[in-house]
DNA sequence: GGCCGGGGCATTTTT
DNA sequence: TGCCCCGGCC
């Protein structure tokens, strides 16, 4: 029984045991700090504390379902069955449902996802007649949802001097105003979007001590995983949940706070210290994952930056290979590099393809690597581009199944009522709409009675209308008497959604068919489980509770299946691989030209890259180009000044053109468009080109660089002269993945420096390096 | 109501 | 470059 406590090393035992007060874990990357949570709450079972009064809180479904299982594992599997694990807004939206009368919320109250908010947004701006060019949908939702974040009701955002010189200083002096409007909308239609669930969880807490002391009662540990992804409003609440037993155990690495533009506020780690001054820290230094080098060179990486919780993360694992930097001269020759690197390594060390991701700033950067994986025959997969849930025939079935729970879902309502096309098009639904506002009613109420509330609608427009209410008054009915399983079979078939599906006989159509019938097996899963729990009726507010929360990526499909995996540093914060490629590693770009004004901004860049460099296991590759192809046009760029952030020992600068003390040089020196000085390193050169201009583009001294590029025609390289190569002649016409079909001119350098000159029917001359070149005789 | 085309635009996104 | 949104048109 005891036996788990062997399976810790003396950080990880320590931090278990100690069950006297607040403890904060702060866990490098690599640290087994899932581990650490796990264990611990066994522990805690072990130890008498009952399932039920212990919270556990985890920011993605997927965190707390790894972590459920795990506990199964180790303990009963019953018994994670009434753990209150499950992420912040799952957990609270569970509680406020419960405790709804309080705040003046029905008790089935849907959430309103990111889309919906900005939706209804985008409507209150139209409304107000604000010019949309400025009142940008996504901006004053932003604004929002940072007030939200930071429990600031409308009535404080409009007393709040600071918020309003602020947005009158921005030219958007009414979004108090929207924000106003947005909340009583919300409110109305009974619903909440996901900041408002902890905001009116603080709420609640706040005014009504009774209910928060039957929580803080029930609570007896409380635990929280990515502590340093926490805003103010879940801090708020942790801190307020905690207060009677002081029973808090949060795990979270600072150095990998990259959520702060959600609100993630790193304060609420390193200052833990002034809400819990009894608290004791625990610090998980040993890293299980990555190399020496790897480690070291993160470490060195991450020592730039100022107020961290100091700690010395190391591996003991094999020194391993250093982090090779490659450098390209165009974006598509960037990603054939990863492609011809991937396909060596798998050549020459037997890796799979699964073994491999390639990260990247930004989703744009994508393509490129698609294109040429594609071409290259490599199978990849890409993450992150739309979860199922954000599928719009997905949200349009559950549009439906929202309505019936609740009608007064604006959002839901407004995208069904004409969908399938039933004859209520804009006008009409504007006119609905705007009686709704006038008399403060909502939307489904003049839907139900529309001649009464609108006199400008002909017979015919009223008896679609009627039709629809009918429709859907026929669901609400209908509800409680089936199963969710049988409910959506039943909305799919009658509102004709079936229908227009499967006239749809496209690749896209067929694929929305699956997802609908993906869908359905979902609802069906969800009966059967609740079910096997023990429930006699499983509501369909149940199920759009969970299903409302869950946003996640890419369910099971082809989770296992071999192939490189894509996607943006930030989704790849939780994840490992044998080998990282991280591309795109240039100013402006990474970091983002959105961060170079800020340091605040550009200290969580580096630890954006951090995590990227801690992702992997044996290999870690950077690579970056010279130039890029991006929003239309090739622009130059320059290597990330991270880089030269790293420990010049851990990097291997592959690149084999002759003067690499000049592209050390000129990484080094290419902090100097800053001009802060705390991002200088202590001068090397070029201050000339110092504060003056941000993109360094067509400047001589990189010009010059650029001649030494394997695909610039390089006129004073050293000529050999050299006929033929590795079965290819001069004259011979050959085919190239990127630039097509040409004619070898010449060849020059050896052994892996081995170059050729091609000159290409349509892409012009080029060198290429032969040993990435994949030239085909033809 | 759906389709087409021009103009504007382009971080990251656990819920 | 490509996507999204809007307005004009059938």
């Amino acid at each position: 029984m005891e036996k788990y406590l062997e399976q810790l090393n003396d950080s990880q035992r320590k931090a278990v045991l100690y069950n006297e007060g607040p403890s904060l874990v702060v866990a490098g990357a690599g640290s087994g700090k899932t581990r650490v949570l796990t264990y611990k709450i066994a522990h805690l079972l072990q130890n008498g504390y009952q399932p039920h009064s212990i919270l556990a809180l985890t920011f993605t479904n997927k965190a707390a379902r790894e972590m459920k299982e795990r506990i199964a594992s180790i303990t009963d599997e019953y018994v994670t069955r009434y753990l209150w694990m499950g992420t912040f807004h799952s957990i609270f939206y569970k509680i406020l449902r419960r405790e709804a009368a309080h705040i003046g919320f029905p008790a089935d109250f849907t959430i309103y996802d990111a889309a919906d908010s900005k939706n209804l947004i985008k409507t209150i701006i139209k409304e107000l007649q604000l010019d949309d060019k400025i009142y940008r949908p996504g901006l004053i939702q932003s604004r929002i949802s940072n007030a939200k974040n930071s429990l600031i009701t409308c009535q404080a955002y409009q007393q709040n001097g600071k918020l309003l010189e602020h947005d009158t200083l921005k030219g958007i002096s009414q979004t108090y105003r929207i924000y106003n409007i947005y909340q009583n909308r919300c409110f109305k239609a009974g619903v909440m979007d996901f900041d408002e669930l902890l905001m009116e969880t603080n709420i609640l807490f706040r005014d009504h001590a009774d209910v928060l002391q039957k929580y803080q009662q029930q609570f007896k540990y409380v635990l929280v995983d990515e502590y340093q992804d926490t805003n103010f409003a879940q801090h708020l609440i942790v801190r307020r949940l905690c207060e009677k037993h002081h029973k808090i155990f949060v795990v979270g690495d600072d150095a990998q706070s990259i959520y702060s533009f959600r609100g993630a506020n790193i304060d609420n780690m390193l200052r833990f210290e002034e809400t819990y001054p009894d608290f004791r820290i625990f610090r998980l230094e040993r890293n299980y994952r990555s190399t020496q080098n790897i480690v070291e060179a993160a470490n060195s990486l991450i020592k730039k930056n100022e107020g961290q919780i100091p700690k010395n993360v190391y591996s003991e694992k094999e020194k391993g290979s250093k982090v090779a930097v490659i450098s390209s001269y165009s974006d598509i020759e960037e990603a054939y590099i990863v492609a011809a690197r991937i396909l060596e390594m798998k050549r020459l060390k037997g890796y799979e393809n699964a073994d491999f991701a390639v990260l990247y700033r930004t989703n744009a950067q994508s393509r490129i690597l698609e294109d040429t994986f594609r071409k290259r025959s490599i199978p990849y997969r890409v993450y992150g581009s739309q979860s199922f849930y954000q599928r719009k025939e997905i949200k349009d079935v559950l549009a439906y199944l929202r309505v019936i729970v609740n009608p007064r879902d604006e959002e839901s309502l407004r995208r069904i009522i004409n969908y399938p096309a039933r004859g209520i098009g804009g006008t009409t639904l504007e006119k609905l709409q705007s009686a709704a506002n006038e008399l403060n009613i909502s939307l489904w109420d003049v839907v139900c009675a529309p001649s009464k509330y609108v006199n400008t609608l002909n017979k015919g427009t009223l008896g679609k209308i009627g039709a629809f209410c009918e429709l859907i008054s026929g669901f609400i009915s209908e509800k409680d008497d089936v199963n969710v399983f049988e409910i959506t079979e039943y909305v799919i078939k009658k509102s004709g959604m079936r229908d227009v599906l499967f006239d749809d006989n496209s690749i896209e159509g067929m694929s929305r068919i699956e997802n609908v019938q993906e869908l359905m097996k979902a609802t069906k899963e969800f009966v059967s489980l609740r079910q096997q729990e023990g429930s006699e009726d499983v509501m369909l507010s149940d199920f759009l509770m969970e299903v409302s929360l869950m946003t996640d990526q890419e369910t099971d499909n082809d989770a296992n299946a071999d192939k490189v995996t894509m996607m943006t540093v930030h989704s790849a914060k939780g994840l490992e691989f044998q080998n990282v490629f991280i591309v795109g590693m240039e100013n402006m770009l990474f970091p983002s030209a959105l961060s170079m004004d800020s340091p605040r901004a550009i200290e969580e860049e580096r630890r954006l890259f951090y995590v990227a460099i801690t992702r992997a296991k044996e290999n870690c590759i950077i690579t970056y180009s010279k130039n890029r192809f991006r929003n239309g046009q090739t622009t130059s760029s320059s290597p990330s000044f991270f880089i030269a952030d790293i420990g010049e020992q851990y990097l291997d600068f592959e690149e084999d053109i002759e003067l690499p003390s000049v592209r050390r040089q000129e990484v080094a020196s290419s902090r100097s468009y800053f001009s802060d000085s705390s991002f200088s390193r202590p001068a090397t050169n070029l201050s000339h080109f110092g504060n003056s201009n941000p993109t360094p583009s067509r400047t001589p001294r990189y010009s010059k660089i650029s001649d030494n590029e394997r695909v610039i025609p390089s006129s004073d390289a050293p000529a050999e002269k050299v006929t033929s190569f590795a079965g290819f002649t001069v004259g011979d016409k050959v085919v190239h993945a990127s630039f097509g079909e040409g004619v070898i001119e010449s060849f020059e350098g050896k052994g892996s420096d081995a170059r050729t000159i091609v000159a290409f029917k349509n892409s012009g001359t080029k060198t290429l390096l032969m040993k990435y070149a994949k030239l085909l005789k033809i």
